[in-house]
DNA sequence: GATATAGTTGAATGGTCATTCAAATCAAGA
DNA sequence: TCTTGATTTGAATGACCATTCAACTATATC
């Protein structure tokens, strides 16, 4: 009947993290991304419509696979602020200077900051993401309150959008090109930030 | 002999800043700078030469601004610690919801980030900038420890870049378009966390 | 092997980008 | 008033931008 498809969708979309990730929007052309890609113009506005659309897939896919990340590590500890502790560190090393992720800072606030003022659909996108990623934290705080781990007056929502600002701002600080000592001392002190708030058995 | 300037150059270039910080280096093309800055292409060239040269100059005042207010703000305290503090709380304050400027974020981290793989000079810029905040900051602690405001086990470098973290991610946080009370109560936490280096008299 | 259909190709489109420069404009000295 | 030279103007430049689409290719069924 037809012919099949020369490139696996997803395969490609990774591809377009890729780029995007590492140039951001503005800075990624479409000559670029058809090299990146390996597909001509016409294929890629086929499979996703837009440089738009293939942007806000990207995003969304890279946040995707965030979020199953920091779950399937939280799930490795009994104490859940010990796995949030240890998520610092663990970011601090990833996100060095010898890292093979197309950069150091996230992409999701690279984005936030890129379209803030220029594009508000990409900005209003970033924007509902980090809210979620607020809430998939608050909700972590929440259970580890509930479990004893963090004293009676510690604010969740507060605490949530302190630990948001830390992993953002340690991964910006990264790629300010620190050294891997510096960033694994920057992770050990945003993550002590935490024991102020724990209880103490 | 000659005519006037019709322009001054340093009204042209504050407002160029307010462009640049708004909208980014890509963000921002020549004719809304035209715009911004009322005057014609060959007005511009002739006076900043390019439009790198002029983001350039833009990033340097308003990093120099900056400094200032930082600077002026630190003497009105005996205390350096409830200074580096106050300073927090200031800034959770004007980079809220119906703030004035430009944009909540910081020009010089947005710059980082647009810029970090895609336009290696002002990545590079941005990158002394920090390092000379950061230099500032560690000199201020170093002074305070002097004081005995500070324990002895604290690490000034690091609490220096501790707290860049907590300002870039305070101004950061700020672009999610967050409360004015959510981003003083962040604000405030950041601000505690100086209160686990203090000495206690 | 003919046909139908899904997928790929890349030249062409119209718009916008940063930049240039010859001509016009203005003010002060002669 | 005329000359001189700094300054401004804005149309023109060529490069690159995202996007389109008619022609082409490959596969599967009959």
């Amino acid at each position: 009947m037809a012919r099949h498809a020369r490139y696996d969708r997803k395969v490609a979309l990774e591809k377009a993290v890729g780029l995007f990730w590492e140039k951001g929007y503005h800075g990624s052309s479409m000559k670029q991304i058809e090299h990146a890609l390996d597909m001509r113009p016409g294929s890629i506005y086929a499979t996703f419509g837009s440089k738009d659309r293939l942007f806000s897939e990207a995003l969304a896919s890279y946040a995707e696979r965030g979020g199953r990340e920091m779950a399937a590590h939280l799930e490795q500890y009994d104490s859940i602020v010990d796995g949030l502790q240890d998520y610092l560190h663990t970011m601090a090393t990833s996100c060095g200077p010898d890292t093979e992720a197309p950069s150091r800072a996230c992409m999701i606030v690279k984005t936030l900051l890129e379209s803030s003022n220029t594009h508000s659909e990409l900005a209003a996108q970033a924007n509902s993401i980090l809210a979620a990623i607020e809430h998939a934290l608050k909700a972590a705080l929440d259970q580890a309150k509930d479990r004893g781990e963090l004293i009676a007056t510690a604010d969740c929502s507060r605490l949530a959008r302190l630990l948001q600002a830390q992993i953002m701002a340690l991964r910006a600080m990264a790629e300010r090109g620190l050294t891997s000592e510096q960033l694994q001392a920057l992770g050990d002190d945003m993550a002590a930030i935490l024991n102020g708030y724990r209880t103490h058995h």
